[in-house]
Formats: C-alpha cells, sequence, structure tokens
DNA sequence: AGGTCTCCGATCAAATTGGTCGGATAAAAT
DNA sequence: ATTTTATCCGACCAATTTGATCGGAGACCT
C-alpha cells in the first residue's frame, strides 16, 4: 500500500548517486553513463535508460550522446524535489485521481463520493512534504563513498 | 503515483457512511449491510462486502449474520485511524518494502541503496499523518444528510 | 568517413488489483 | 421446532497496471 513503484526508486538512486558524483566533494565532477549506475546498484540497464529518458524529457537531468555520454543534472541538487521526480517518472501523484482529473466521468462514486473533501488534506500534505525534500537533501543520508578513482580514503568498506 | 487502491477508497467510504449513520444526531443507531452501502455509492456489492470481511478480521468493524443483519462500528469512530483501515485492507503500508521487511532477499539492491536512509523520514511522516486521522475526522466532511427513514428534513436531494 | 557507443521509442511478459461466484451460517417467521 | 430467507464468508477468474526487453536512430571519437 501506497508503494512507490520500483522506477520510481530506480530513478531517485540514480539521480541521489549522479548529484554525488557531480557535487561530491572527493569525486570530480563527470558525465555518468547508464551503464555505470545500473551496474553501482544491481538494476536492469534497460528499465533504467527508460526512467533517465523521462526525467531528461521533464528538464531534471541533461543527456548527452555518443561516446563518453551519459547523464548530469540539468539544475542544483537543491532545487530538484522528489515531487517533481516522482510525476516526471510516473504522471501525477495523488491519493486519488479526482484531485487533478479533467474528465470527472472516470469516478462513478464522486457524486456521492463522502471521503474527498476530508482526504483533501492527507493529499496536500503528502505533497507538501515530497516537495519539500530535494535529492540535495538526500545527498546527506549516503554513509559510503562510491567510487574513488584517483585518490584513496581510508579503509571505507565496500 | 501514490494512488490508494480502491479497496481502500471503498473501505473509507463505508467506514465514513456507518460512521456518520451510527453517530450521527439525526439518525437512529442501526445496523448497515453491505447492499445499503454499495447502492448509496454506487460500487460493486460483493467487493465491498470482501472488504468489510476484512475490516471485521481485524476488529474495526462487527459483524452481524442472519436476516436483518449487516455491520457496525466495533469501536468509537475516533479511535480507529486512517492507517489502521487502510493496514487492515491492504497489508502493511510503507513507501517501501525494506522497512518492515523480514526477509531481506527480496530486494536486490538492499546492499548498495543510498534512498533507504533519507527516504525513511518521508515513510514515517506519511505514518504518522495517516495515523493521526481517525474516521471521526473525516465525519465533518460529509455535507448531506444521506438517508432519513421515519421524519423528513427538507429536501435534500438525493 | 567508419566504427562504436549512447540515447530513444515501440513491443512483450509478469504481477497486482478489480471483480465475480457458490457455499456456509445465523436469525426470523411459520 | 423446522423451514425459509437473507446475510456473511472464502475461493476462483478476468483486467489493468507495472516491469522488463528488443531493435533502431543519432552523435561523438578515431
Amino acid at each position: 500500500m501506497l508503494k512507490l513503484s520500483k522506477k520510481a526508486d530506480y530513478g531517485l538512486m540514480a539521480l541521489q548517486y549522479i548529484a554525488s558524483v557531480q557535487f561530491g566533494d572527493v569525486a570530480q565532477a563527470r558525465i555518468i553513463n547508464t551503464k555505470e549506475i545500473a551496474e553501482e546498484h544491481h538494476i536492469p540497464v534497460e528499465l533504467l535508460a527508460k526512467v533517465l529518458q523521462a526525467l531528461a524529457k521533464h528538464g531534471i537531468v541533461e543527456s548527452q550522446n555518443g561516446p563518453k555520454g551519459g547523464y548530469l543534472l540539468a539544475r542544483n541538487a537543491g532545487t530538484i524535489t522528489i515531487a517533481q521526480v516522482l510525476e516526471a517518472i510516473e504522471g501525477p501523484l495523488g491519493i486519488a485521481d479526482c484531485y487533478h482529473d479533467k474528465d470527472e466521468s472516470t469516478c462513478l462514486q464522486r457524486e456521492h463520493c463522502n471521503i474527498r473533501t476530508p482526504l483533501r488534506k492527507v493529499q496536500d500534505s503528502i505533497y507538501q512534504l515530497l516537495n519539500n525534500m530535494t535529492v540535495e537533501d538526500m545527498m546527506g543520508g549516503t554513509p559510503l563513498i562510491t567510487i574513488q578513482p584517483t585518490t584513496t580514503v581510508e579503509g571505507v568498506e565496500r
């Protein structure tokens, strides 16, 4: 119940990873391709590619084609909210469709609905919660340095 | 995304209706059967029955068998939280399974997961939100009196 | 200019959810 | 007390959504 889809999970993981590499203190800012993210997190490559496409289309990441291509954040990590990410991947988010539906014909009990009004508060609270948290906030939670190409920090287990 | 299932919707509607009749100021406290709720809200009878079974099994409503049977709230409306209702209908709620999973084998990226820690705050906030709201809070949102068997109030449209 | 590596759109399989049916049970009427 | 009737209850089947995959087009490096 209320579970995030796997695509959403993968998207958030990818963004956290990209942001960490791009703005992390140790690693150099570099473009990251889909394969690297997929292998690092053990997720299917093609599916992750599809997710990143959606994020690119919505202006969250910037795609670069060709060899040595890949993705990088389109804007600062602090301006990308979780809500924006989820909506880019899975469409408008909400506990019910009737809060942002144009056609009202979909819900048969729309007229006699007795929970639409009270649940709107829940809807708004959840959205506000997700729209206040950014991928920058997720960077703090990363416990271990991921990849260290040049220098070597003391033995952080990988 | 993050949409409530229809079973969850139906369950909440039913509880709001039962609570309104049982504790409403005008209507007499009476047992309500599945058919009445289903017809009032235009939802499939058998599916609603299944939902109410789950709620009965979890001690949220009390079932009474036989003719003139039906359901009534097992405890006060103020003590039944939305979270309890949703969990009774659809199982444990959370934006990811890994927060209450026994077996850790399900999630392949569990070891390399970089969003589990930061998203836990979101998880807790949502749960707290749903666990603070009760069906009593939903009763305030009901705009129209539903059924009036004995006396007649002025023309409320049905 | 050729080759290679990347992104990109359309297509297919699996899982969850929505919906349905017949049997068991208990209360009421005869 | 027995029959009848209306309800709850558990197992079964279909539909929608989600997860995953494949082949093609475009861009960069050599």
